[in-house]
DNA sequence: ATTTGATATTTTTGTTTAAATAGTCAGGTA
DNA sequence: TACCTGACTATTTAAACAAAAATATCAAAT
């Protein structure tokens, strides 16, 4: 019996991160409103705060079940790379099609944007973390290999060299004033990534 | 006698740059009134309009002026390095020490943050330009000498390098909303830049 | 244990008014 | 004629307040 109610609890609760996710996804945070999520699931408002305590929170179940997945993938291709270069190839296209696909969530310049719940940083984070880890595993092991030369600190320079990726940009205008990327910048951005990479791991090799 | 009075013009000018450099450069452009940079060098703010059609140009003449001097030491400085580490060390020590002393006025993420007249940007283009033309002449020369693998577009891998050292950032929390960056912040980003560096002339060594 | 309508509370938006600031101009001075 | 100013107007920003929208709560129903 406590398990057909927790059974439909988690139903219900399913139910309405999806029309959440769905609301977000495309609007944001702010430019979405319980009455529309609850609206989209015909149940009333209050409803909603019977199952999330608050708006922020309800998002922030909603981001953390997206890099759920993200995390997952990530960790189910540790350590299975037969190069450094294979391994930052996947976390660049893995990345890439991660914004595509949930561009509100986890595209960096629009999470500034917004006033998001300051709670997402830790998720943030946590991703973060999590690429660091498969690519700090695969430099490691290229060192131990002895393709790569030894690395005093591979956690930094793998942290650097994600800071530099981040750091690239559509052609047209150095700076200036950062719009929303489309698919077609995004495209630019990973294909100018896959070019620095190969520079990088030149400049890593004995 | 015409001589005369534009040299009078040219004295009353460079005195109203310099308090509105002044103004500009600790309060930044729209905490900075007219009335105080007229008030400043005792002069009516009528007569600021005399010489200045209005507070965007003239933020934009003192920007000009302060990106001027910064062009002159890249321009002296083109083809006087013996390798491309040398000019990319020259690259990101000069730039350091250019935002340190000009904050208000070069560093990105102030930029963007006040409402600066639209023609700063052409100003800013023309820095990077600048930039890029020194590195590629650098690495033009290398090639030549054949101590750099042959580019297909030189100009495109350095606005791409230039890219990746604009990405890195202080350690502490990945990206998280963009402060103000103190001196010990811009050290820290410093360090790491010729640290990259590094590992990127080895990558394009033959 | 779930669910809701009604209601309270907080935040956002819009409007008005006052103050600050940008910008103009007729006229003065050298 | 070139340079300069005080007094003025026009715009922009800020403050104060009301109205609307959104978040959040709760007593009562199922």
């Amino acid at each position: 019996m406590n398990n057909a109610i927790n059974y439909h609890q988690d139903i219900k609760k399913e139910k309405i991160l999806e029309a959440a996710h769905h609301r977000f996804l495309h609007y944001g945070y702010s430019k979405t409103t319980m009455n529309e999520i609850s609206g989209d699931i015909s149940i009333s408002k209050a409803l909603l705060y019977y199952y999330f305590p608050d708006k922020s929170q309800l998002y922030v179940a909603v981001m953390s079940k997206v890099a759920d997945d993200y995390l997952n993938i990530l960790e189910s291709k540790i350590n299975t790379f037969s190069d450094l270069k294979e391994a930052f190839v996947f976390q660049i296209n893995t990345q890439h099609e991660f914004i595509l696909k949930n561009y509100n969530f986890f595209d960096f310049f629009r999470l500034n944007e917004q006033n998001l719940p300051d709670a997402i940083w830790e998720i943030v984070e946590q991703v973060h973390n999590s690429e660091i880890d498969l690519l700090v595993n695969a430099i490691t092991a290229e060192v131990e290999k002895g393709t790569i030369k030894p690395i005093s600190s591979p956690k930094e320079i793998i942290g650097l060299i994600l800071n530099a990726l981040q750091g690239v940009r559509i052609s047209t205008v150095p700076f200036k004033k950062i719009i929303f990327h489309n698919k077609e910048h995004l495209d630019e951005i990973r294909a100018k990534r896959l070019l620095l990479i190969d520079i990088f791991i030149k400049g890593l090799t004995c």
